[in-house]
DNA sequence: TCATACATACAGACGTGAATGTTTGTAAAT
DNA sequence: ATTTACAAACATTCACGTCTGTATGTATGA
């Protein structure tokens, strides 16, 4: 049946989507056809087609979605712990561990890029995309943590931009190992000790740490 | 031309076997066809349905010559450090980072595991095998950690399987974020650094820790 | 206000290329 | 003489992009 007025076509539109994510965090990006995802959104490939100019472009529109709102990860950890920027990130750490094992939305798209997904040339401007966002997530926390350690919250020696790159891998690598077994270990349950285990390490104990 | 002999067999299976390795690692595994492998290895994919069974078989031949010697890495890291054994893993987690940049076939094999493959349900023994080669690594890990707790090299509250899956989870990581931009950092160069910064967060300090 | 014209939002059919598995052919080795 | 180690041809499937058809919505003008 042919959706006529305009909320109608976007309804549609958003089905698509939605049986794209589905189906592409299952089979995989490239071993899904356009034919399987139109049939999971109830629509025929005529409808693909109508709202994207081809599997890429579809791809860019799902990946669209998920703009992670950097602005609100700041202002949410902010308003926890104004003074303490090590303590904000170790929030935003945990946050995003969470969000990628409870929210089916997040856990849907990280399922495709970390696991779905082969970046190669025809995909490349999602490689592209990956990569910015994490370039921009990381140029912005690693002015924190320079800010952090200007302020003496972290030793002097650390490297914020090393740093911030082993805060990503950490975080990245966990999402990517629990996603490969989910009951191997409780990600949402241990979020916030694994992010302690990281972070541990790195403030400077302001009193003598005591044995055990 | 026609291999005729059983060396010159065994070595286009080699070639085979080699040329898969670089095709999939550049082009991905679902997107590299087997005529494409075959032109590579300098043969038809004749040579390919004689040798294997089907691609799939090709890939489970090809993960076959990776077989991660485990005991090499123990006693490797017994020789240098035999007492303490928080030092052999750190050692071990350093010469695993090492050995994915600077070996091109486990950089390779790095590559399609991390960036270049689906785990989708006709690739599924692949699967199977990562996690299995993952899963046998860390229960040796593990019981090392555990051990290092037990002698005190590690305080107590520390959870030996959780312990491993962050430091597993770390590796993972920093290759997968290096991978997908190799200028990014200079993995190689910041091995030692960057293990440092996960593991000084795990001793204990014997004496109490200065400021900067 | 109502008829006409055009655009929208798809469904369905068509042609094409590419990859797969199989089968057959064949020269050399055993 | 038969098996080995492939090359080469064949048949089939399948996904893609395009094109056409069509029912409905919307704008326009008298």
């Amino acid at each position: 049946m042919v959706r006529r007025t305009k909320e109608e076509a976007l309804e549609t539109r958003t089905q698509l989507l939605d049986a794209a994510e589905r189906v592409f965090s299952d089979k995989g990006v490239t071993n899904t056809s356009l034919n399987e995802i139109a049939e999971a959104a109830g629509v025929t490939r005529g409808a693909i087609y109508w709202h994207f100019r081809n599997k890429m472009d579809l791809i860019d529109a799902l990946m669209d979605r998920v703009r992670l709102p950097l602005e609100d990860l700041r202002e949410q950890a902010m308003a926890i712990a104004p003074d303490d920027i090590v303590a904000q990130i170790r929030i935003n750490a945990v946050h995003v561990l969470r969000q990628a094992v409870l929210d089916p939305h997040h856990r849907a798209i990280a399922t495709i890029l970390l696991h779905k997904c082969e970046y190669v040339d025809d995909v490349l401007p999602l490689k592209q995309r990956h990569l910015e966002s994490r370039n921009e997530c990381a140029a912005d926390v690693e002015q924190r943590f320079a800010y952090a350690i200007s302020l003496g919250q972290l030793p002097t020696q650390l490297n914020p931009r090393l740093l911030t790159m082993a805060l990503f891998s950490y975080v990245d690598g966990l999402i990517y190992n629990w996603l490969l077994d989910p009951d191997y270990f409780d990600l949402a349950a241990e979020a916030e000790t694994l992010i302690d285990i990281f972070f541990d390490g790195l403030r400077k104990p302001m009193t003598p740490v005591r044995g055990n």
